[in-house]
RNA sequence: GUCCCAGUAGCUCAGCUGGAUAGAGCAACAGCCUUCUAAGCUGUGGGUCGCAGGUUCGAAUCCUGCCUGGGACGCCA
């Protein structure tokens, strides 16, 4: 299936016999193996820098080690066509090409499986992610997040990890609280009755519809009630109303969880105390001020964390705590966090409670999404929620396009911040790398669809060994890397590396359109043996775009 | 003050488990459509990789210090 690897794997076996060989290194001194990819192709298809590594231990030049190396290789195997010393004592290696033929076969049988690899050998990994308060919008930020999680999942997937996506519902604390008393506001607003919003609350435009809403459905009704019954009555109705909202903007943008965790249901399944006594049994609480706390400095935290407050309510890491300890239990190898920067300080506590609770750190990662900035006519915007100026997920879904901001949103590392242009992704131009990467799939569709109309279609019997041009060879070695790009993205959680390789191999594929004709009357052999690259070359992409999550069309 | 992230071409960013001449897009300039979609291609110019030390055969990449920008340092969530 991994052909390259496959190739690579010999290499490096061939290496490894030839340096024990030549008496350079023993089987401990030996070091691991590094080929790497050229960036430039007159170095080869693959590079060693093993003789600079030996020098040491062998006490010999790198040159004259890298000369003992080549001599001791047996060229026959490993599909090796020439060996090079070069520069400080570098071994670049050509390989014959022609295991590249059998690359689209496997491609074309593969079809949308190609790219799927064991790596991750069913390693059970959750990825929690977005996990916004139900209290208003998703809005740029949260959406950063969920593109950023959901391609991280989608690339595990096609790793070989078993990969399990879960919300977490904020729906007990204070925030809900807050949530109530501003529908109760927006509510008695709408009746035209003096009413103050909370100082915490929430001024976002969809709670002032939820006040209207209720107040056409229910009139006066409430303003009446009890306030205990009519709190309780708005509380649930306003999740409700913004966990839905929530659902459905998520879906909208592609993004879909397996599990909904509701934070509630931690109490109702007594999780909560438990945790407590788990960390009181480690001896890692006390009490102090009349607070209980946790001794997180134990593990490196900066100050221990009150778990429950004078007033006998918990703090948000309490049952946060319980959380994680629940996702613990349920048996996953890794568990995985998406978080918004502004949460990093967070980190250093939920590695002590993790820790505390006996489970080894390892287990737990955060992966921290950098700030989004948001700019329109060259002017900053504010995005808090809480102003209700923010531009919502929604928003720019209908005004962006669901492509370009998924796409967009998985350009860049995690760990930068960026700058988000409305102005820019509103217009549909090409500045936005999304259309050159579909451009360049719907150009294969087209060709393909015209190879039918002209007969073209029975290339079952195309020679591969034909594709010898460099634009060929090219595309080939680069699709040959896709399964190992995507196992790299997955356990080096870069899902941005799937967008980068999809974008390189759009422009090989532009490259080649422009320097050959596919379609020639005069080349039959030729011809078939390139609409077989070409279904190759439109899978790959296709495949890749399905892992942003971003579509490929047939017509453009 | 402590901690986290970033600082690479005019702009936005890749590259960072150390490797050969530091890349891409946009912007600028010069070419390419009687031929499979010009949302494309080809070429040119553009760099003290924030600064200073260190580690080594070799540093954008690792270590230390400093500078700049952003963020976090609640018995908020």
């Amino acid at each position: 299936m991994n052909i390259l690897a496959q190739t690579e794997e010999a290499l490096k076996q061939e290496i490894a016999a030839a340096v024990m060989k030549s008496n350079l290194a023993n089987e401990e001194e030996l070091p691991d193996i590094i080929l790497e990819k050229p960036k430039d192709k007159a170095h080869g298809d693959f590079a060693s820098n093993i003789a600079m590594q030996l020098a040491r231990i062998a006490k010999k030049a790198p040159r004259k080690i890298a000369e003992e190396i080549v001599n001791a290789l047996d060229q026959s195997k490993a599909s090796i066509e020439k060996v090079e010393i070069a520069g400080p004592g570098f071994i670049n290696f050509f390989t014959k090409n022609d295991f590249l033929g059998q690359l689209i076969p496997t491609i074309i049988d593969a079809g949308e499986a190609y790219g799927k690899t064991n790596a991750g050998q069913g390693e059970k990994i959750q990825v929690e992610f977005v996990s916004v308060n139900p209290t208003g919008d998703l809005h740029l930020g949260h959406a950063r997040g969920a593109a950023f999680g959901d391609v991280l999942c989608n690339v595990l997937d096609r790793a070989g990890y078993n990969v399990e996506r879960e919300y977490y519902i904020n729906d007990a604390g204070n925030q809900i609280d807050n949530l109530a008393l501003s529908v109760e506001a927006r509510y008695l607003q709408a009746l035209d009755k003096e009413a103050e919003m909370p100082e915490d609350g929430y001024h976002g435009p969809d709670i002032i519809e939820i006040g209207k809403t209720l107040a056409e459905e229910y009139g006066d009704k409430w303003a009446n009630a009890d306030e205990k019954e009519r709190l309780l009555f708005f509380k649930e109705y306003g999740l409700e109303y913004e966990l839905g909202k929530i659902k459905t903007d998520l879906a909208d943008f592609g993004v879909d969880f397996d599990n909904w965790f509701s934070e509630r249901s931690l109490y109702a399944d007594d999780k909560v105390s438990n945790a407590l006594k788990s960390l009181e049994k480690g001896g890692y609480i006390y009490e102090k001020d009349g607070a209980t706390w946790f001794r997180s400095t134990d593990f490196g935290d900066d100050k221990d964390r009150v778990l429950i407050k004078q007033d006998g309510s918990y703090t948000y890491l309490t049952p946060d705590i319980a959380y994680h300890q629940n996702k613990l239990e349920r048996g996953f190898d890794k568990i995985i966090n998406v978080w918004g920067a502004d949460h990093h300080g967070y980190i250093p506590r939920m590695h002590a409670a993790i820790q505390a609770l006996g489970y080894s750190k390892d287990k737990f990662d955060v992966k921290i999404i950098q700030m989004v900035n948001l700019f329109e006519n060259g002017e900053k915007l504010r995005m808090s929620k809480r102003t209700g100026k923010a531009v919502a997920l929604r928003e720019l879904m209908d005004e962006v396009g669901i492509d370009a901001v998924r796409y967009f949103f998985v350009t860049r590392s995690n760990d930068s911040q960026l700058d988000f242009d409305l102005n820019l992704a509103r217009s549909q131009s090409n500045d936005n790398p999304v259309y050159y990467v579909q451009y360049a799939h719907a150009r294969i569709c087209t060709m393909l669809k015209q190879a039918e109309e002209k007969g073209f279609s029975k290339e079952e019997n195309y020679d591969a060994s034909l594709l010898t041009a460099e634009k060929e060879v090219d595309l080939l070695k680069k699709m040959g890397e896709f399964p190992q790009t995507i196992a790299d993205a997955a356990e080096k959680h870069t899902p941005h590396k799937v967008t980068q390789y999809v974008f390189d191999l759009a422009s090989l594929l532009h490259s080649f359109y422009n320097a050959e004709k596919v379609l020639d009357q005069e080349n039959p052999d030729l011809t078939k043996a390139r609409i077989a690259l070409m279904k190759a070359v439109r899978i790959t992409i296709a495949n890749g775009l399905l892992l942003i999550g971003v579509t490929a069309p047939e017509k453009m």
